[in-house]
DNA sequence: ATTGTATTTTAGTCATAACTAAAATTATTA
DNA sequence: TAATAATTTTAGTTATGACTAAAATACAAT
């Protein structure tokens, strides 16, 4: 019944956060929350009290903090989002850890449904397709400090394709003829 | 002085609908602000004065609106960013106009330089990788639709790859030789 | 069991950013 | 130019989401 749609993008966070802290921790404290969102425990309390409205959390005071099975649903969807867009800007984009996961967390919440999945799309699309792939995005990742196109490397790249295509167009008639 | 740190993603949105409308009708309106952001003429007025405070617009009660030329540099500095992201989920992607256009809005303000910088990286780097290019991206939008690998196409898309890289060689040869 | 420390909650404040309704100003036109 | 229409501003309301300070509860330890 009640929509995701009546969750804030502050709400969202928090309800990520509990999740993470209770995947990591076993049990979730206001104070857990409240140092990991960098917030103070009377901000959370009242996060806690709108998610317990919503009935997302399981809210009794002084108690520890549970996350009802729809809050639970939304945050494992969250989860899986958040995922998706780390694996892009890490494994595509190359940024570090640390950035990819700052970035993917603030990004997350602006994202539709069409864009995630064309994300994933895009992930799955490099890793099957012959021309993209590890090395390709090794060739990206050259771009990416040298700037602009390296010749020889270019040359090496290319003869090395040759070959490797090749080989996966000698396997696709091998499993042609299987059929 | 004052840093864009202040500005607030409401008042960053202000600002770019300002410029755009200024871009498209020469001059705005605190009416034509309020049609474009779907907000009412009296929201628009607040946002103007705290524009003003921070010295981005030049506000003159009941006249036409104009940006300090900070307040230009800044929006178009956001306009700049704004259209990598536009070009990443068009072009890459594959998204509609519409949809890159919107979204390209909400997720802007939440992206570092170092993300742009490697979108516009990645950007050129489709561009210009032998590898990648058009004919790969159509490949790409095939995958979107169909979802698993086609073999025929795939044969014949790495066929013609392998005759297209052996020019590319030929090519970077020449070129060798002339220098 | 009482005291002291931790944690959590309540109550009240502040800033942002939207809104409505009414007042003020500007523009239009009869 | 006077009246009407359109635009803009002011004033006051609302919701979110943070904060502080103080009260309430829970946990530990002597």
């Amino acid at each position: 019944m009640s929509k995701s749609k009546n969750l804030t993008r502050s709400l969202e966070k928090y309800l990520y956060s509990i999740y993470q802290i209770i995947e990591h921790k076993k049990v979730a404290r206001v104070k857990d929350v409240a140092e990991k969102m960098k917030v103070k425990s009377s901000s959370v309390t009242g996060a806690l009290q709108s998610l317990a409205k919503r009935n997302l959390v399981n809210y009794v005071p002084y108690d520890l903090i549970t996350l009802t099975s729809q809050g639970e649903k939304i945050a494992e969807q969250i989860c899986h989002d958040h995922l998706v867009i780390y694996k892009f800007l890490n494994k595509i984009l190359c940024l570090n850890e640390h950035t990819s996961q700052q970035v993917s967390e603030d990004i997350e919440y602006s994202l539709s449904k069409d864009v995630l999945n064309r994300l994933i799309s895009f992930l799955e699309f490099i890793d099957c397709c012959p021309r993209a792939g590890e090395d390709w995005l090794n060739g990206f990742h050259r771009h990416c400090e040298h700037g602009k196109r390296n010749y020889t490397q270019c040359k090496q790249c290319l003869q090395s394709s040759i070959e490797k295509y090749q080989m996966v167009l000698d396997e696709l008639e091998t499993e042609d003829v299987k059929k």
